[in-house]
DNA sequence: CGCGCCATTGACAGGTGTCAAGAAACGTGG
DNA sequence: CCACGTTTCTTGACACCTGTCAATGGCGCG
């Protein structure tokens, strides 16, 4: 409950809602672990979150839960993908207020507005900016490595400037669903991290970073553990080389 | 070039790109390896692959190489994400055809066509969908599972009909550096997929689909290896009881 | 033909998942 | 306010999987 008040008084996204969308929006709120929507609704509304904190997630064949976005305050979601895959969304925190915006309306008042198309957009490619960036840290080799670079990614979107420290509303299992790690991994990556000296606990939600540069890279990680230096470098040039073909 | 030649003459998406668009936009072709656009560059065009293949990545602080998309005939890419995190792109097959928009013309465009802006924003939905998916298949825990999902995505997005088969326009390198797996695992795991009779190779890229089941889910692969069946399945009970939780 | 590049296969070491156990924090009810 | 059960988090031991290193063969190209 702690966290909960904390990210709720910490935020204030009013002026992150396009202001035409004030007149058709309905504010909700969810319990901790309360569903949001799930994977066979319809997909009718837009959302964005106004406080608290809320995953996205897919149940995989072999049952594991994959998370594929934490959405924070002033994250919009709900523009469902067409396709296949479908996700459902529930809150993390109790307390969590979400903005639900007619599908219907929203496009209708699009339609009528360019500029507000225009802002839609950007809300849309913010997404994708998202989906993008995880997908760097989930391509990272060592689960030090993807905790690291999971706790910058979080500190640029969940920062407490009084206290200096990076706030994790989600528990452990959901950053190791997250990550597509165990949760032992997770733990065990992040009690490395402390004795390395890169973060510090505050407690188990709330970290300060002492050492960015130990988090980005696991340089010097790999000392002596024989990790490949120049293993991709020849390849950028083969890459470079090919550059050198005449453009048709 | 046999795949080249294939892929071009294989996908007509005239039909994909939205007519207003047609007018404003240049089309530009590449070589294998060549450049389209760097991560420097100022992101002032949007792009569409007419034919050939597109790869869009970033090279790590540790010198490896992220793949973060593919983009094929009919998809779009450019659409610069703000923020840090920037990508390149280039062609992988000779003869790989581009249109390019110059992002100017296109705002002003969808400012002027209501109708325009809202094909765009599915568009970009789209990519967002591509993205969601691609998470989905690097939370995959073994590399056999990965390297299936990956081919089932490709089977959705480059099948030949006529031949029944999936074409991989990439080398192995681009899957590897794509799945975030090494060269050697992805070959093991395609020779394994072969071996369990759920591939047949006509050539080194194009693969015959034998048995969907076996790509999409390892199951029977993991018999005798202890893996915890039960593993999250008490978890997702925790959901579901703090769902009885009342709404505020 | 020889030279790169791509793809495949084998051997070994290190990392992560699993299983297990224990500690700490939280919510509930007395 | 405290006791208690539940959930969350941490730590240890071991087996399997993947990355690394190495060697080989096929293929296109100059």
């Amino acid at each position: 409950m702690s966290i909960a008040s904390r990210a709720a008084d910490r935020v204030d996204i009013a002026d992150g809602i396009p202001s035409p969308l004030s007149s058709i929006h309905t504010v909700l709120t969810y319990g901790r672990g309360e569903r949001i929507y799930c994977e066979t609704d319809l997909a009718d509304h837009w959302y964005c979150v106004l406080a608290g904190a809320v995953r996205k997630y897919t149940v995989l064949s072999d049952g594991r839960r994959q998370i594929v976005d934490f959405l924070l305050p002033g994250d919009f979601f709900g523009f469902r993908e067409r396709h296949h895959q479908y996700f459902a969304t529930d809150a993390i925190l109790n307390g969590t207020r979400v903005a639900r915006y007619p599908r219907r309306s929203l496009e209708a008042a699009a339609e009528r507005d360019p500029h507000l198309g225009g802002e839609i957009r950007e809300i849309v490619i913010e997404a994708i900016s998202r989906s993008q960036a995880r997908l760097l840290i989930m391509g990272r080799v060592t689960s030090v490595e993807k905790v690291g670079a999971f706790l910058l990614e979080m500190a640029e979107r969940c920062f407490d400037r009084r206290e200096q420290t990076v706030v994790l509303p989600m528990s452990r299992y959901d950053i190791a669903d997250y990550l597509a790690l165990s949760v032992e991994t997770v733990s065990r990556a992040l009690t490395r991290l402390r004795q390395e000296r890169a973060i510090r606990f505050v407690d188990k939600h709330r970290i300060f970073i002492l050492d960015r540069n130990l988090l980005e890279n696991g340089r010097d990680r790999h000392a002596g553990q024989g990790f490949r230096e120049t293993y991709r470098a020849d390849r950028n040039l083969t890459a470079v080389k090919a550059k050198g073909l005449g453009r048709s």
